[in-house]
DNA sequence: GTCTATACGAGGATAGAC
DNA sequence: GTCTATCCTCGTATAGAC
């Protein structure tokens, strides 16, 4: 915690010689730059510097770009996985299994804004090594789950349950992957990813998923 | 047309001096390697080599990558818009009309599914200007408009307009841009992009919209 | 119109001083 | 543990021959 003062010409100079600074701080970099741009487009020299430290740095701690890849992802899945943990409760009935689920998924984005785009874009730019390494698979599996069990019991419409899976998710997380346009649509224009917009936005798939999944009457 | 043998040691040669073939050609590739790769990623070496000229080619039509990129842009922006004027068709109720025009999307999508994700990646990695320049607007704020009309009418359940745009959009989009990932599934694993799992991904994704829009009884 | 050769810059990675 | 300097590859773009 030094206060070395920097001295303005060269670069800036050790404000901390502490891995417990240096590493979350090129990890939060990386997670604006790779969610960006990607992998391959992503810049080590624009991670550092948003980092405030110099680009050796990553590969000191990461050794490559692509373990710091790996180590964003990871830490991007987490609130995923913890979401989908907690969902288990057993003795709920599919219905609010389901919505309980997507009420903490949508949690877990709104927190992360960040961590639909990086998994969009590793499913769009990578061939599924990560999203299997991840363990991602649940994801969609146990909803499909609770579909399938939820369409038995007669609570849910008929529907393919692994589509059904699929279509949950997207509602959840194309929000936040088309952000970045839909703060350029006309009208009263609000940031998409403030709190307010979030909510809305949640309290909005909530609603879609729990019609369009429920039983005709 | 001239079937000049290509000699084999060298690179390809002129398989044809016509910017009939050559152009198309070069579009064509180039809308898999931005699908892919996004724009800063994408490398017209690579285009250039899937689509059998050399790179100046590019340069000589196109003057930049950039102009490249619009071009493709246009390209695939170009069957949406048709979906979106054909479903003007008036006189049809709300229902009606937003339910044609999903099929419509779908469609178009399924006949060029790398679109979804060329525009996902220009929405993630873009800061508006081709979203704009491209009039994408009425892609939302026409299915807005629907649903401002129906809600009205009471054939649409209460909720905000803009955000049931966006949730539409999301659920037929989001699984072209997933397949990558989704082929990974475990289970009956079919290509998700073959005519089969298209059809059904439309049947639900229309069926989702039907029930999750309606007005409750 | 098509191809080859090359200039020029950007960026990943490493070596080694401090 | 941190920083500077540097290597080397890759990729856009252009000039000019055919």
């Amino acid at each position: 915690m030094g206060p070395t003062a920097s001295d303005g010409s060269g670069p800036r100079h050790a404000q901390t010689r502490d891995r417990e600074v240096t590493v979350p701080a090129i990890l939060a970099a990386a997670e604006i730059e790779f969610a960006t741009h990607g992998f391959s487009a992503a810049r080590t020299e624009s991670i550092a510097a948003r980092a405030n430290v110099v680009k050796g740095m990553i590969f000191h701690y990461f050794q490559s770009k692509e373990g710091l890849f790996e180590a964003v992802l990871e830490r991007a899945y987490q609130p995923f996985n913890e979401a989908l943990d907690k969902s288990l409760d057993k003795n709920l009935s599919a219905t609010d299994a389901l919505l309980t689920f997507v009420e903490r998924l949508l949690a877990a984005m709104a927190e992360k804004p960040l961590s639909p785009a990086i998994f969009m874009l590793e499913s769009i730019q990578g061939r599924g090594e990560h999203f299997r390494r991840l363990g991602m698979f649940p994801l969609y599996i146990r909803i499909e789950a609770l579909l399938k069990r939820g369409i038995a019991a007669g609570e849910f419409r008929k529907m393919d349950p692994r589509h059904g899976a699929i279509n949950i998710v997207g509602l959840c997380g194309f929000y936040f992957c088309a952000a970045n346009n839909l703060s350029h649509l006309p009208g009263r224009s609000r940031n998409p990813l403030n709190k307010q917009s979030l909510a809305r936005h949640a309290a909005e798939v909530i609603a879609f998923v729990r019609k369009g999944t429920a039983a005709s009457i």
